[in-house]
RNA sequence: GGCGCCGUACCCAAGUGGCUAAGGGAAGGGUCUGCAAAACCCUCAUUCAGCGGUUCGAAUCCGCUCGGCGCCUCCA
């Protein structure tokens, strides 16, 4: 459909190459997703965000796209110690947050649930399924045994474990290649004397008192995480991917297990092209609860009043392969850019209602316009260049601003423009209906803030401007703002993040 | 120790061998407005952390130095 090829760069081979589908023309695209024991927070919802723009750039070239972005509701061990780690949804469970919850499996729902909510509130598309790892038990105990059967896998009295010793690509992805190097750092976590090499991973514990477990040939228990994502995968897309994506930390061990299951389960390459996003920082540090610079979605937009699409705005505006600092400044920033497109919006649609006169400058509107959409998905194209993409469609809304009005054609082209420029990048209007700042934090009745309105248009009208002004003021101190148009005043909930 | 990234104006940031170093924010000036807000227009880096090298030519390639950061079996 489109003469322009899609590069991305690829973890495996590092460097920037084109995405080529098996099948061209239909993408097949596995992302990892979140391990639900807690509210997802902002860096985890970036690494989404970059499947979501990957996703949208292919659907933009008119490929299809079979995408699959599990989340897992197994909490593993923090370890594959039989010890020393504790398991996360446990925490979850035994954490303050977690005291409201009869068991770990209504933990996983209920941060699920939330999870999926963050996800529409920040316009994600969603994926083909989200798929859960405790719906795929029955494939992860198949996987296992046919690993042991083929060599690949040994039972030990604590679980099954793979054999990295027999799979000479282990450490391809990740240039985690020398096992001398692996022992050493596998021995500060793992201590089972039951494993061959120390760089062997879990595939089943054994554990008859884990909060969640399952039957299988090796009796009680429950799998190992990396077993999941390869049994999923090739559940939904088959047994080799054309993309498969994550976060930066999911390099290794992660991906370097899915691989060496995989490979070692169908002798065929698991994925054709890795990527990976790298972590966001805020204000330039690591995110971490004791700094107090911890964000999850509902904190910025519940908490601080954030617009969901300025939260994506600023999420997306540093290109995924470079780490990315989140700020309060970059948020307001974020802020005033989707105030923006929503105003080019409005007039778009306004005009299409009301065209103005034949405007002469309108073949070079409509040609800018549509140069512009070009350059941007050029730029998404290009390894997904978000920061010139966004420079571009910013472009776009002031050449549509700068027109004191609009006549039919032009119209049309910047309702075409907005509508191609958020089925690219999202940023424009949400794709549902999700409640925003404005309806959770909004005490202030409607009908009461028209009547305010009213008597400053009336003391404006008696040219009694202070009165007005402390209307609008009064007004202000509620976190409304006025805006006068030719056409009257209207209002809107100001963002209240400072 | 191993692997990797970054350092471009007051701030964010694109550009990675050759036209005038994108774009945004802030700031200053202007249009509009009763005043604002928003929007629009104009101005805003002879220079790309420092030093040295390669080249006809470098922010872009190479080397060194300084500074910041990430990953290395919990992690997106």
């Amino acid at each position: 459909m489109s003469h322009r090829s899609f590069r991305l760069y690829d973890t495996m081979t590092r460097q920037v190459k084109e995405l080529v589908p098996a099948t061209p023309g239909h993408l097949k695209f596995y992302s990892c997703g979140p391990t639900v024991y807690s509210y997802a927070h902002i860096g985890n919802f970036r690494t989404f965000l970059t499947a979501d723009l990957i996703v949208r750039t292919a659907e933009a070239l008119g490929w299809k796209v079979d995408y699959v972005s599990n989340i897992t509701d197994v909490g593993h061990l923090t370890s594959d110690d039989q010890d020393g780690g504790e398991d996360r949804m446990e925490k979850g469970l035994k954490s303050k947050e977690g005291e409201r919850f009869a068991n770990v499996w209504d933990l996983a729902e209920f941060y699920a649930d939330c999870f999926k909510d963050d996800w529409d509130r920040l316009n994600l598309r969603r994926p083909l399924v989200w798929p859960k790892a405790t719906q795929h038990m029955r494939e992860q105990i198949a996987a296992a045994e046919k690993l042991i059967e083929t060599g690949h896998a040994y039972e030990t009295p604590t679980g099954v474990y793979y054999r990295v010793g027999s799979f000479a690509g282990y450490g391809k992805l990740s240039g985690n290649t020398d096992r001398e190097e692996l022992i050493t750092g596998a021995r500060d976590v793992v201590r089972d004397d039951n494993k061959e090499h120390p760089a062997d991973f879990a595939l089943w514990k054994k554990d008859e008192k884990h909060l969640m477990q399952w039957y299988s040939p090796w009796g009680w228990g429950f799998p190992g995480w990396h077993l999941e994502c390869s049994v999923m995968a090739m559940a939904y897309l088959g047994e080799t991917l054309d993309l498969h994506a994550g976060g930066e930390d999911l390099i290794f061990p992660h991906h370097e297990c899915e691989i060496a299951q995989s490979e070692a389960l169908t002798g065929k390459p698991f994925a054709r092209h890795w990527i990976h996003t790298r972590f966001l920082q805020v204000d330039g540090q690591k995110m971490s609860k004791s700094l107090g610079n911890f964000f999850t979605v509902r904190d910025l937009v519940d908490g601080k009043g954030a617009d969901p699409l300025a939260v994506r705005y600023a999420l997306i505006s540093q290109n995924y392969g470079v780490p990315h600092n989140f700020t309060m400044d970059l948020l307001r920033d974020a802020t005033q850019k989707i105030e923006r497109y929503r105003q080019c919006d409005e007039k778009a649609r306004k005009a299409i209602n009301q065209p103005g006169e034949a405007n002469a400058a309108a073949d070079v509107f409509v040609e800018s316009l549509r140069d512009l959409y070009d350059e941007v998905l050029d730029a998404m194209c290009d390894n997904l260049n978000t920061s010139v993409a966004l420079a571009k469609a910013l472009e776009g809304t002031r050449v549509i601003l700068r027109e004191s009005s609009l006549d039919l054609p032009m119209a049309e082209a910047a309702l075409q423009f907005l509508g191609d420029i958020n089925y690219l990048l999202g940023i424009v209007s949400s794709d549902r209906n999700v409640p925003s700042a404005s309806d959770t934090t909004s005490s202030v009745p409607e009908a009461w803030i028209e009547q305010k309105i009213q008597e400053r248009a009336e003391a404006k009208a008696a040219k009694d401007f202070s009165r007005a002004d402390q209307v609008r003021d009064e007004l202000a101190a509620l976190g409304i703002e006025l805006r006068d148009t030719p056409e009257g005043t209207t209002w809107k909930h100001r963002a209240t993040i400072l």
